[in-house]
RNA sequence: GCGAAAGUGGCGGAAUGGUAGACGCGCUAGACUUAGGAUCUAGUCCCGACAUCGGGGUGGGGGUUCGAAUCCCCCCUUUCGCACCA
């Protein structure tokens, strides 16, 4: 008998749980709530393989399961459909990228359904859709009036592939995110969401998400960067200025001997004054600000830098120190301008020497003389501090640095100050497949918001995608001209959209109140579903997407519209899927590009998806990297067959066994080991128990020792435990056993704790910690009676070689250990 | 360079202080068969020609413990994150 009718069994399944709408959750209660999410996709035009399913099929058996248990999970699902490769497109195929996306849509749908997962579409939400983005135009609004959403000129970066500007978040090393193309600067005026307001909140959040991965917290602590020190003035008597630093080791001021600013800070001109060399100057400042972000901030990059000839005053020791700029000094950290203290910093160090600059310690270390000319590495928490009255004879550390700050702020020339590395959400993009950012400019009255009344601002269809230079938006007259809503004059309409991350910034939300086309969302519904109980989704999104969910979800809760700060309680990142590519010679990542998919579609065909799932889901613990094998899916498969096989033996079972107690300990301790395994999201080794209890009842079957009626039970909780990895077949056994209810809608099995044990058990007898012997004793067998019963072995006497016991080591159940006296 | 995680048979992995290698893939031998991507049975960490006996074994070295894949220290390798952030 070849394989089993997976075709017929898994359309009629499928379309069973569509018909019934058995996920269709009503929101007005929520009681037993578990508002369960996975990351929703962008809707790409490739066909989903089986590395991604990993993720659909975890958060599938996750809702079966939990389903089970009693839970009423709330398991949504929409389209991040947004986004730059509809536009490319676009272009490339001349397919508007609205068609496009849609229709990439109903074909993921349809590979949902077939790989029987199982979403609440009712609560569909898809970003690019009016009804959807018209939320994002509001919440932009709000943002506005609360100053929280400014437009400003500044250097951003720009991926000249994708023709756009990017988020700091979104340039990785240098390059675009999505496309992998080096980044560059350019001075732009662009809108940004003022997520620096949030970073200590963002920060502090982070300690008490406890169901959160240590490392991604780790990763938004780094990126955030938090970082404490002080602000110390720096008065610049040939301009009558006074230049404003941020440090975090204002004790060493003493020991600031120059003063260094970004190239591109807004003084550098007035400091210039009209010196002969300052043509080449400016000319290196603008080689400087054209360096793309790589070279300019990687390792290794050589330190340049320029004397502006004007001079600062140290407010610590008076004197005249000169003002240098290199390209070493950011420009958008703390203020462009750092104070140089070449003795204890390496940066400052290595500049000082290159360009001949002094150098002068503050701390000393104990004992032995070191000349200032000749230090090769800073000094930088070590020694003691002199000539500096009054902190001479203290060391370095966090209460000396405050003696300072306080010193600095008594004499009028500082303040302590926190500083975070962490750069406003840049929004804007030049792009046509987003959302439309609602603002229009006008003449007589500048900047004028769309009024709410007048939202959506929709995108225009009817729009030209050429590839050529710019958002087609801008060349849409149509939409470019408008009326000022406030003095009804001519506008023009902003024609940058907003970053797509905005949509998945607070999709979640929506998925509550998915048709309401009143507000936002309900904040009663809110409030009573979230937080959200588990977000499923990849490690890709530790910083970008779930840092702007933070953000926003705080954003709305300061607004008053959500009662919690922090969206997801528990996060769990799956690891990705590999295979070996042909290309590379080597197992990388499975993907498209790489040639080293695997299609679902063709795995379903062959051998349904309930293999692909059991397959996949065996693997490997789902956190980890998994590669992929072609051959070992067939175990899956074969696993199944063996259970419909089963099945069908069943009735040769005698009426009564004398082993039936054993069958049903197995399959107690295989409820105990699944219930377990899968509340920690361990699926492949709840699949191995269910394997081992599959095997047992095969046996159990064969020998014909075992009754009828256990052999029934053990295949009935095989079928629940099983269903939420092999929904189909699981569903259709059931039924045909005599069944009426859905799986669906079955409780998740029980088990007794005192039917675990078993009247004897296997131990081990070790002597000096080495295995000797395995004794089956009796389970409750007390210490003197094991002690016996290991001495009878033969092999134990024979290893003990007549030497003296000096303790025994007993755990119940488990082992004994016999320790010889040392002769020696 | 800094930080984190990981390293176990031919392969994916199991075991988080107590019989290392569960479960599966692959492989070997046999059975059965209108032959299928069959199925069933047995075996499968290494060495001692065999073994129910013995030794070794979880990247390497050391330590703690009656007992270590598991805890601690040093080193190696791989992966990931950060990297002129003042």
């Amino acid at each position: 008998m070849p394989s089993y009718d997976h075709k017929t069994i898994e359309a009629k399944w499928q379309s069973r749980w569509e018909k019934r709408r058995a996920v269709e959750i009503d929101l007005s209660s929520s009681q037993n709530k578990y508002y369960m999410l996975m990351m929703f996709p962008y809707p790409s035009g490739d066909r989903l393989h089986v590395g991604h399913g990993r993720n659909y099929i975890l958060g599938d058996a996750l809702y079966r399961f939990l389903r089970m248990r009693g839970k009423r999970p709330l398991n949504p699902m929409g389209w991040d459909s947004f986004g730059l490769p509809a536009e490319n497109a676009a272009i490339a195929r001349s397919v508007h990228p609205r068609d496009w996306t849609l229709n990439n849509i109903s074909v993921m749908k349809e590979q949902f359904k077939r790989w029987g997962i199982l979403y609440d579409w009712s609560k569909e939400v898809t970003s690019c859709q009016p009804d959807y983005y018209r939320w994002n135009q509001w919440l932009f609004l709000r943002m506005y009036e609360k100053g929280l959403a400014y437009k400003k000129r500044a250097p951003v970066n720009w991926c000249p592939s994708c023709q756009t500007v990017l988020a700091n978040e979104q340039v990785v090393e240098g390059r675009c995110e999505r496309c992998r193309t080096e980044v560059i600067q350019k001075d732009l005026e662009q809108w940004f969401w003022k997520i620096t307001d949030y970073a200590d909140r963002l920060l502090a959040g982070l300690d008490d998400l406890d169901g959160w991965p240590e490392r991604v917290k780790t990763m938004q602590r780094n990126w955030i960067g938090r970082s404490e020190g002080a602000e110390l003035d720096f008065r610049i008597p040939s301009i009558e200025e006074t230049l404003t630093v941020f440090t975090t080791r204002p004790d060493t001021v003493h020991g600031a001997t120059f003063m260094v600013l970004a190239p591109e800070h807004p003084w550098v001109e007035r400091l210039l004054g009209n010196g002969e060399r300052d043509q080449e100057i400016l000319a290196w400042i603008e080689r400087v600000r054209n360096t793309p972000r790589l070279e300019r901030e990687g390792e290794g990059v050589v330190k340049e830098g320029r004397d502006t000839g004007a001079v600062a005053v140290n407010p610590a020791t008076g004197e005249e120190i000169p003002i240098w700029l290199a390209n070493y000094v950011l420009p958008d950290y703390g203020t462009g301008s750092i104070m140089a203290v070449p003795a204890h910093d390496a940066r400052d160090l290595a500049f000082a020497r290159q360009e001949g600059l002094a150098v002068r310690l503050v701390y000393h270390p104990e004992g032995d003389e070191i000349d200032a000319d000749s230090l090769e590495e800073p000094i930088l928490d070590r020694g003691e501090i002199r000539n500096a009255a009054p902190f001479d004879g203290l060391s370095a550390g966090a209460e000396t640095v405050g003696r300072f700050i306080a010193w600095a702020e008594e004499q009028g020339f500082g303040r302590a100050r926190v500083t975070y590395r962490l750069r406003d959400w840049l929004i804007s993009r030049q792009r046509y497949w987003g959302t439309p950012i609602p603002v229009v400019y006008c003449d007589k009255c500048g900047i004028v918001t769309v009024p709410e009344d007048q939202l959506p601002v929709e995108l225009p269809y009817d729009v030209e995608f050429t590839g050529k230079q710019g958002n087609p938006l801008s060349r849409s007259q149509e939409f470019v001209t408008a009326a000022c809503p406030n003095c009804g004059g001519e506008a023009r309409r902003e024609t940058d959209t907003m970053d797509t991350f905005v949509d998945s910034s607070w999709y979640f939300l929506r998925y509550l109140s998915a048709k309401d086309d009143s507000q936002m969302f309900s904040a009663a519904t809110a409030e009573s579903w979230m937080p959200i109980d588990q977000y499923i989704g990849g490690i890709e999104h530790a910083i970008l997407h779930l840092l702007y969910a933070r953000f926003v979800t705080r954003v709305l809760h300061d607004f008053g519209m959500v009662d919690v700060e922090e969206p997801f309680t528990n996060l769990f990142n799956q690891g990705m899927i590999t295979r070996y590519a042909e290309a590379s010679g080597r197992v990388e990542k499975m993907s498209k590009s790489r040639g080293n998919t695997v299609s679902p579609d063709q795995l379903i065909e062959d051998m349904g998806a309930d293999t692909e799932r059991v397959y996949t889901l065996f693997l490997g613990p789902p956190e980890d990297e998994v590669e992929w094998n072609d051959d070992a899916v067939y175990g899956a498969h074969r696993f199944l067959n063996r259970i419909v096989r089963l099945q069908e033996r069943l009735s040769e079972t005698p009426p009564t066994g004398t082993d039936d107690d054993e069958l049903d300990r197995t399959v107690h301790r295989t409820v105990e080991r699944v219930t377990r395994d899968l509340e920690k999201f361990k699926f492949n080794t709840a699949i191995a128990a269910l394997m081992e209890l599959m095997n047992a009842l095969s046996k159990a079957v064969e020998d014909r020792s075992t009754s009828r009626l256990v052999c029934d039970q053990a295949f009935d909780t095989l079928l629940k435990l099983l269903h939420p990895m092999a929904p189909h077949l699981t569903e259709e056994f059931w039924e045909r056993r005599g069944h009426p209810d859905s799986l669906l809608d079955v409780d998740w099995p029980d088990f007794d704790p005192e039917k675990l044990v078993s009247e004897t058990v296997n131990l081990a007898v070790q002597v000096d910690g080495r295995l000797r012997d395995t004794i089956v004793v009796p389970s409750k067998a007390d210490e003197p009676l094991v002690r016996s019963l290991a001495l009878a072995s033969d092999k134990v006497s024979r290893n003990l070689d007549g030497r003296s016991i000096s303790r025994m080591i007993f755990v119940p159940g488990r082992l004994v250990n016999f320790v010889t006296g040392k002769s020696a």
